[in-house]
RNA sequence: GCGGGCGUGAUGGAAUGGUAGACAUACCGGACUUAAAAUCCGGAGGGUGUAUACCCAUGCGGGUUCGAGUCCCGCCGCCCGCACCA
């Protein structure tokens, strides 16, 4: 072959070459008036921290991929790109290395937005926005205002975590080991008035809607349903024994078990309750015991995680069913003030924080619910609560039946008993889903459109005086919100009276603006947040993609933030992203310089990998010093386990990176980066190019019709038909590693039929080949876009092949007329038999039972069974 | 702690309940080469060993089924999220 001759192909040459041409060709600019049926891709956009990384790289090289062959098969395909610019990272960069956090950010853009042209993304650029833009925040304030007038937004207090030395709320990302990130000092709860959307109104919206979304992984939807954590439950009263310490007379609880309450042994209440409060004003051991839980923080996590401890009020109330009998009150770290009442009943038996609570404090644990087959007089619980199901016992008027069935009777009984001219208990659904507080105290974010008058109270800014915009001129020497002490931003006339007002100062939560990015793609640079019908013809994205890590917050606060958009005018549609794919983490091998927690870490281009007797091994590359190969893990920084998409770039090319995290692995799971599997996407590349040089020359002479009669033709003509069918199946369905498999077979099957027609070039090969080649090229086409438009141009093709029509498959090709199936013995492969398809059941079982290895292991008898699923397999029971 | 997921050769992985290991990487052998790289051809889950024969094998232990990597139950290990990181 003349393959050897063949100059290599250069991508550094190509790639511009190609990239200019469709930026001249304006190729990815999608227009709104184009009739076509329209398709909208979207990847999660990045968050401009400085360079790009593999995981952008992956996540966007799926996205295009979608893009253009959704484009091939002739839609209308929108394919933007924006920045997600406002954010913690930029004021800890204006912090630590005294840059302006705008400056820092847009500087970070531009690195990355050349970094993504450079990988040749197919997109529409002229769409391009980012978060921080006056335009865009703007338009966001505008949103809010209208929330704001359809009763979407509240104000109410919660906590944040309090830096005492710096004098600063802090992220729970800021809260390392219950200290703060700067000072080191125990961070704190306070409690701060806030702004909240009301989220939770679309509780069960939000839930009942994920049955439609049908696009979804199950994962998602399943953790988006526990995160809404719908319960029915019981709300119940349990009268105070009188006091002198209080004047209220009950509490009230939530729980979601009522029908264990004959088993009750204490009441707790969260350190925020109100009769806390109270207490512990005028209780200094109850009040050093609430400064206590507030050392934990605001993390739900470190709450969870925290040792039960509780305090005893003094309190007591009245058993509600035992007559008589008190149970104690506590005030306990395990209760959280955010879900149900704040209050619980504790039972011991049935609930494993409520056993923990109760072996620390030494209360009573009185079994009630018993398993089925056990012993009423000897079950007992000893360390692990039990929660499964069973009849209740030792319950008087409960007893024997069933967990729900007594829910319901105790429901019932409460209903009826008045306490205070209202029922003693009445169900309840609750959800654990909160209200979404979006006030943060920092600079770097979308200040939120309130102005708070002494005598109007707190009014939104009239949108004639929107934007309301961040000033440049600020300063991080002082702890705290820079908006705060600017000498001017906070100082306002009253839009209503006049009169000196003071401006809002805290800024949107960085998730409100990713909330309805999508929706702004559509119409990016209108007067309004959205033109409907724009959007409307848009929306909802066909597919979303991007990491898991947002399954919940980010993809639940967008589905909330679709319907409030539907509710203020904005949108038509409820939910934004009709198709969701969540992909996996790029992940790498770590290196150490020295062991455990001395060891130093160094990058992967400081080191090199020998194999010293089968075994890896690493050494530095300029000193030879032994290096600790360590665990594999996401691309970070902080390990210095990341590979820089410019230096691959540079190294291989953007089509070789691309086909790299394509391949191998399945799109939804994390993918690990290797030397060697670059270097295998590399090969490919070249192969791709060496074969299309080979069938270049071969195609100078006269290529006909290819001959049916030819057997190797017939054989690559139907490999090339069924790659290009099953190709497209697997891109439509993201599986883009079975997409690559496939396309490294149909390359073998024609450098092996390039092969044949070497030797006997007949014109009804040739026209084969061409046929072959041609849909090779257009395969790959999606994923290595540079490549397959040089080689498209090598074949001597009209136009782009970015411009070509997917190819068309020709369905006769696809069916074959026998079928080779495995026969079974018992389960188990013991020959195969080829059969024409449909054969009929007489046919497979006379053909089966006269096999030779089966007729010896029948040795004369009848099969006792005979399994035959037609043009499967067989299975001989015998 | 709560919630979700994953576990298959040396490695990444493939497999609508129907031939486990497609495809690739690494490896071994051969061709080409002064040599190396590149390229091309071939081999290969483990075991028994005349083998076209048999046994074992999808984290571990059970179950359902004619048939289980796949479904169910119970363990073990690893990963992700937990509301102010994005």
């Amino acid at each position: 072959m003349t393959s050897n001759s063949v100059e290599r192909y250069n991508p550094r040459v190509e790639e511009p070459r190609w990239q200019k041409a469709w930026d001249e060709g304006a190729t990815f600019v999608t227009r709104n008036d184009d009739p076509r049926q329209p398709y909208y891709v979207l990847e999660m956009f990045p968050y401009p921290s400085g360079r790009i990384h593999m995981g952008h790289v992956r996540n966007y090289s799926m996205g295009d991929v979608l893009a253009r062959y959704k484009r091939a098969r002739g839609f209308k395909v929108l394919h933007p790109m924006g920045w997600d610019a406002f954010g913690l990272p930029a004021e800890n960069a204006a912090i630590q290395n005294k840059v302006h956090p705008k400056g820092w950010t847009y500087d970070n853009i531009a690195t990355m937005r050349r970094q993504l042209k450079s990988i040749g993304l197919g997109l529409d650029w002229s769409r391009e926005f980012a978060t921080c833009d006056v335009a865009y925040y703007s338009k966001q304030q505008s949103l809010f205002i209208d929330f704001f007038n359809a009763g979407l937004v509240t104000r109410k207090t919660s906590k944040v975590n309090w830096d005492p030395v710096d004098m600063t709320v802090l992220a729970n990302e800021q809260v390392i080991d219950g200290r703060g990130w700067r000072s080191g000092a125990f961070v704190e709860q306070r409690e701060l008035t806030q702004w909240f959307l009301k989220v939770s109104d679309y509780a069960e919206d939000l839930l009942e809607a994920l049955d439609t979304l049908d696009q979804w992984p199950e994962k998602v939807r399943t953790m988006q349903r526990n995160w809404i954590g719908k319960s029915e439950g019981l709300r119940l009263f349990f009268e105070l024994v009188g006091s002198d310490k209080t004047n209220m007379t009950s509490i009230e609880v939530f729980t979601t078990r009522p029908d264990t309450i004959f088993g009750a042994s204490f009441v707790a209440l969260s350190a925020d309750h109100p009769l806390i409060k109270e207490l512990a004003a005028n209780d200094p051991g109850m009040a050093e015991f609430v400064g206590e839980v507030r050392k934990i923080g605001t993390a739900t996590e470190a709450i969870d995680k925290a040792e039960k401890i509780g305090r005893f009020t003094g309190l007591h109330v009245n058993h509600p069913v035992k007559p008589g009998e008190t149970l104690p009150v506590y005030a306990a770290n395990f209760v959280l003030m955010d879900y149900g009442t704040g209050a619980i009943f504790g039972c011991p038996a049935h609930d494993q924080r409520d056993l923990d609570f109760a072996r620390k404090y030494d209360l009573p644990v009185h079994p009630v619910v018993l398993p089925e087959g056990e012993d009423p007089a000897g079950f007992a619980v000893g360390d692990t609560a039990y929660t499964g199901p069973g009849r209740l016992f030792h319950s008087e008027f409960l007893d024997g039946l069933e967990i729900e069935a007594a829910k319901k009777a105790i429901a019932a009984h409460f209903g009826s008993r008045n306490i205070d001219n209202h029922p003693q208990g009445m169900v309840e659904v609750n959800y654990r889903l909160r209200d979404w507080g979006i006030s943060r105290q920092r600079y770097w974010g979308c200040p939120i459109p309130m102005i708070h008058c002494e005598v109007c109270g707190t009014l939104p800014v009239p949108k004639k005086d929107l934007p309301v915009r961040l000033p440049d001129d600020v300063s991080f020497d002082k702890p705290g919100n820079p908006l705060d002490h600017h000498p001017t931003f906070k100082h306002v006339n009253c839009p209503q009276c006049g009169g000196p007002a003071r401006r809002e100062t805290d800024t949107m939560d960085t998730f409100v603006d990713s909330s309805w990015y999508y929706a702004r793609f559509t119409d990016p640079h209108a007067e309004t947040p959205t033109v409907p019908e724009v959007a409307n013809a848009w929306l909802p994205v066909d597919q979303y993609i991007g990491g898991v890590e947002h399954a919940i917050l980010h993809l639940l606060y967008s589905r909330f933030f679709a319907r409030a958009m539907h509710k203020t005018g904005h949108l038509a549609v409820d939910e934004p992203f009709k198709g969701l794919f969540t992909q996996g983490m790029v992940v790498h091998e770590t290196y150490q310089l020295g062991n455990g927690q001395n060891g130093q870490w160094v990058s992967p281009s400081e080191i090199r990998i020998e194999a010293v007797d089968g075994e890896r091994r690493a050494v530095m590359l300029g000193t030879g010093e032994p290096v600790t190969i360590g665990s594999i893990e996401k691309m970070s920084k902080s390990k210095k386990n990341v590979v820089d998409p410019d230096e691959i770039v540079r190294t291989y090319g953007a089509d070789t990176a691309r086909w790299f995290v394509l391949s191998d692995s399945p799109p939804e799971r994390d993918v690990q980066w290797t030397e060697a599997g670059i270097e295998g996407a590399s090969r490919f590349l070249q192969r791709v190019w060496r074969l299309v040089v080979d069938a270049s020359d071969l195609l100078k002479s006269p290529r006909g019709v290819p001959d049916a009669a030819d057997a190797d033709s017939l054989a690559i003509r139907k490999a090339a038909h069924k790659t290009v069918a099953n190709v497209g199946v697997d891109i439509e369905g993201l599986r883009f590693n079975r997409a690559v498999a496939q396309i490294y077979e149909l390359a073998n099957a024609i450098a092996k039929f390039t092969q044949a027609v070497t030797d006997a070039p007949t014109p009804g090969r040739l026209g084969a080949l061409a046929e072959a080649i041609e849909r090779l090229v257009q395969l790959i086409a999606p994923m290595m876009p540079h490549l397959a438009e040089t080689c498209w141009a090598a074949l001597g093709k009209d136009g782009l092949v970015i411009d070509a029509p997917w190819p068309a498959v020709d369905e006769t090709l696809l069916i074959e007329s026998t079928v080779t199936v495995p026969v079974q013995v018992n389960g188990k492969l013991k020959a195969n038999v080829t059969l024409p398809i449909g054969a009929a059941r007489e046919l497979v079982e006379k053909e089966v039972l006269s096999l030779e290895p089966i007729a010896r292991m029948l040795d004369g008898k009848a099969p006792k069974k005979l399994v035959i699923v037609p043009d499967r397999i067989v299975n001989v029971v015998i």
